[in-house]
RNA sequence: GGAGAGGUGGCUGAGUGGUCGAAAGCGCUCCCCUGCUAAGGGAGUAAGGGUUAAAAGCCCUUCGAGGGUUCGAAUCCCUCCCUCUCCGCCA
């Protein structure tokens, strides 16, 4: 959510920024006029408060009697002539709520502009991390053959876009979310934490998640709790409401989390293999910093996240999102992608984005100095990473000419120190 | 799931219709005093919003949430949520 002094004082400047990322002047501007007009009514409503406030008081001092019932007729007509107003301010603060919580985030001055994903900056490149002298196979072959991945009984158990990991892949799965826990808890200093993976709908819209992106999310409607898209969710959430001391910042946090999405808008795209299911595992980073902090705590951020790829030796780019391909939320954002020999493909694997204060002011997470008035933090996350493509990046890439998978080394610790996956 | 108790400021906890944004204590901040330390004395100590160029000031909201009664609700009534204790069940 932006800041409705800066809507309202520098209209122009809103405006603009926000029609970089797609979002029409008109919408910006009916906000300013339900704001013009819910401060109207909140003058009018509290100034009869306040009467009626002082007036109440009077009639306490009062001795019963014909004066009294007098006054309390009056107070008694002010007061319908309230309710009706405060009923009227509050349909009016509704809708002006309900647009906020529609407004996307004003992107960083740093951004590329441009209108969709063809605008995206390479920043960086990884050399390919090995030569093959054969043809790569993709992953859902390689799985398959090695009896480690199993689509057909994920379908029949589940349905499209579910598939089951096995053996040795299942293993190399829980390799992979060990090694990532605990580099970045023991080595990039973030506090691991175990959160919850149903959550309220407050936290959805705290993240942004809700009320824009709802067809996203897998929901249990009897108890309204939603199973959480990304950890990034719960995590944030964490110190919603909360003002955090000065001394204590930046928190960085790591959790690691099942994901659950409904993927209702990319029907169709990226159905074969692991790349993208209705359910997958992620590890998330996740920080809250001081406002001037925050560019540097990205950087740091997104390093935290490359050096996972780096360490299992996997080929990876850095990509930054131009305005038009940034998500609602994000200031600034970039992804960090493998490439897959097998599928020939840069697979994201992470998304590092710098939210500032936007989710910051949706779930009222803020920080204080000593006696100072509380500030808003700024938030940013990013994956460290998604499991599925890491999997797919590492099966693809570490294969040999007879299907043989050799594991990472920096993996084989969690893998009973074992160099390779071979059927079997 | 059954029975009971309860949700008040950073914490403990008083408060059953008005002068209560809320006693008292603890904690915290500042000042004074005591040659250090301990002790003592005094003052202060919520958040959000409106008005304002901004501040001060003034005003409004908030005692789990929502609704109701009343001139007036932390206090009375209803609904919901949450916490605790005991029992049942269960990884």
């Amino acid at each position: 959510m932006l800041d409705i002094r800066l809507l309202r004082e520098q209209p122009g400047f809103v405006k603009e920024k926000l029609a970089l990322v797609g979002c029409p002047a008109a919408e910006v501007q009916a906000v300013i006029d339900a704001d013009a007009r819910r401060r109207e009514l909140i003058a009018a409503v509290e100034s009869m408060r306040a009467e009626r406030k002082r007036s109440s008081k009077s009639i306490g001092a009062m001795k019963p009697g014909e004066e009294m019932e007098v006054a309390k007729a009056a107070v008694r007509a002010l007061g319908e002539r309230m309710a009706s107003a405060e009923k009227e301010l509050a349909t009016v603060e509704a809708e002006f709520q309900a647009m906020m919580l529609e407004l996307p985030n004003i992107p960083h001055d740093d951004v590329p502009p441009g209108p969709d994903d063809s605008a995206n900056v390479v920043l960086r490149s990884g050399e390919p991390s090995r030569e093959f002298d054969f043809d790569p196979k993709p992953h859902w072959e390689l799985g398959e053959e090695l009896g480690i991945i199993d689509f057909a009984r994920g379908v029949k158990i589940s349905g499209t876009r579910f598939y089951v990991l096995k053996g040795d892949g299942a293993r190399l799965q829980r390799a992979l979310i060990t090694f990532m826990l605990e580099v970045h808890s023991s080595e990039h200093g973030y506090t691991e934490i175990y959160p919850p993976a149903m959550v309220r709908a407050e936290c959805l819209v705290g993240t942004g998640n809700l009320p824009k992106f709802g067809d996203m999310l897998y929901r249990d409607a009897e108890e309204d709790y939603y199973f959480v898209p990304t950890a990034e969710v719960p995590v944030t959430n964490l110190y919603r409401d909360e003002i955090l001391d000065a001394a204590t910042l930046p928190v960085k946090h790591v959790a690691y989390t099942p994901c659950f999405r409904r993927e209702k808008m990319s029907a169709g795209r990226d159905v074969r293999g692991i790349k993208r299911g209705h359910q997958f595992d992620k590890v998330e980073l996740v920080k809250f910093t001081k406002p001037e902090e925050s560019d540097a705590e990205l950087l740091k951020l997104l390093a935290d996240a490359e050096d996972i790829a780096a360490r299992l030796g996997l080929q990876s780019r850095i990509v930054q999102m131009c305005t038009g391909d940034l998500s609602f939320t994000a200031a600034i954002k970039y992804d960090i992608e493998l490439w897959a020999p097998g599928c020939r493909e840069w697979l994201e694997v992470s998304s590092c984005s710098n939210f500032r204060d936007f989710q910051a002011r949706r779930a009222n997470i803020r920080f204080r100095h000593g006696k100072d008035r509380p500030q808003l933090c700024h938030t940013l996350n990013g994956s460290g990473l998604a499991l599925p493509r890491v999997m797919i990046a590492v099966l693809e890439t570490y294969q040999c000419a007879d299907g043989s998978i050799e594991i990472p080394e920096a993996l084989r610790p969690y893998m009973g120190g074992r160099e390779r996956i071979a059927k079997g």
